[in-house]
DNA sequence: ACGATGCTTCGCTATCGGTCAAACCATGAA
DNA sequence: TTCATGGTTTGACCGATAGCGAAGCATCGT
């Protein structure tokens, strides 16, 4: 009753259709200047920048100014989260787009969500781990177990100090592709460094899908089994 | 990129004030009429039912005709799940009202989440059925375990023919007070419904709070320790 | 049959906000 | 210094839409 202003202040700054592309474009986690942003959602340089500045108030982007260059990132997984969550509905409701892309299938097959995997690869990678008792999940969090520990040291992470509690949170980012959870936090993002750091993997240039070599698939397939 | 226009599309849906609160006023999942909402709404009568007829051409909500009233509510628990990303965003990002009213602690105490129960209650609710494997937690899903099966029963839930695999999903409705999850789906519903039937608790009568009885709560704290 | 109630539709106004051109500022390069 | 590039600001335009009064239906009660 009196909470409706304030997520209408939220989603009417989604709702428009520019800035709604300026975030997506953002969601693979990248920092992206003031003119790619403009290119991307098909408005004018001027048109982009006001729409940033209000976002950036309304906190969801975050902005630091290198020499004359601005990037733009967004501000948190939740913004990310909440993305998502509105794609999920727009498909549920018929508002998704008809005809699927050429490279729509890449993008349920493995692609990049903030800062760690999702799609069909991100949920195996999590459901697998889980399986094999590396994470422990129960009531909405994800701890890492000892072996779990074990094994993150063996894939040639380091979690350091970073042991806190919510650092290896399961954020349920429920996507639209798979409806299933995959793995965020520090955690799911160190993963996904070490897959692109041991060419597993690569990400494609102009979209958010993540490419598996022949022989990556393999060896992250014999990781993460089933 | 190409996904902008439509998630704007749903964006600005929620994104008026005066339709956020229409959506608001209808989360606790009843059904109510247009000049209900409208007074909830601080809208007049005809900019009401025009708010509505968008929102339900949208399939954000449903509507039932009845004699000279039309009831509403909303499509499902994916609005509901939505709208709390949003709130939750709008809380971090400052949004929220600085003034927490006086029936705030009472929401984040027990409430009602479209059909089930959210808040420390449902939390804890959730938590204590899978610590005692009633549920079985994996990969964001939820299973109910056979010993769950026996729980239920003993409970006075009639699981019937309900008993497929989505019936009993943990949809993760993370919502603004806990950041945890609770139980939704069918066993959500049917638990929130019993508690109400054993009078254990009741509902507010104009808010979503859930008022349990010194009784009631001292009977929920046994089923469902810690 | 009559009026009352709940809702919808129409028509209108006012307002808000997205858009861009042009001017302006700042940084880097020659 | 001078030019070029990236970004911001200003101002004006314009389309979209929220809002409501009034009229129009439909349904219920009497």
């Amino acid at each position: 009753m009196k909470d409706g202003p304030h997520i209408a202040a939220i989603a009417a700054l989604i709702g428009d259709p520019a800035r709604a592309n300026i975030l997506s474009a953002l969601m693979d986690g990248r920092a992206l200047t003031i003119s790619e942003l403009a290119r991307s959602a098909n408005v004018g340089l001027p048109t982009a920048s006001t729409h940033i500045s209000k976002l950036e108030a309304a906190g969801l982007l975050l902005s630091i100014k290198q020499g004359r260059h601005r990037y733009v990132r967004l501000s948190g997984e939740d913004v990310v989260h909440t993305l998502e969550t509105l794609m999920l509905l727009a498909a549920r409701t018929g508002h998704r787009r008809v005809r699927t892309g050429p490279r729509d299938p890449a993008l349920r097959e493995a692609r990049v969500c903030y800062d760690h995997l999702a799609g069909a690869r991100g949920v195996q990678m999590f459901e697998s781990m889980v399986q094999s008792r590396l994470l422990e999940c129960g009531g909405g969090h994800v701890r890492l177990t000892s072996a779990g520990r074990r094994f993150a040291q063996r894939f040639g992470i380091d979690l350091g100090e970073h042991q806190t509690k919510d650092s290896v949170t399961c954020v349920s980012c429920l996507d639209w592709s798979e409806r299933r959870d995959h793995l965020a936090g520090r955690l799911g993002c160190a993963c996904l460094s070490r897959i692109f750091a041991l060419k597993w993997a690569r990400r494609d240039k102009d979209s958010r899908a993540v490419l598996f070599s022949a022989n990556g698939l393999r060896e992250f397939n014999r990781l993460f089994p089933i």
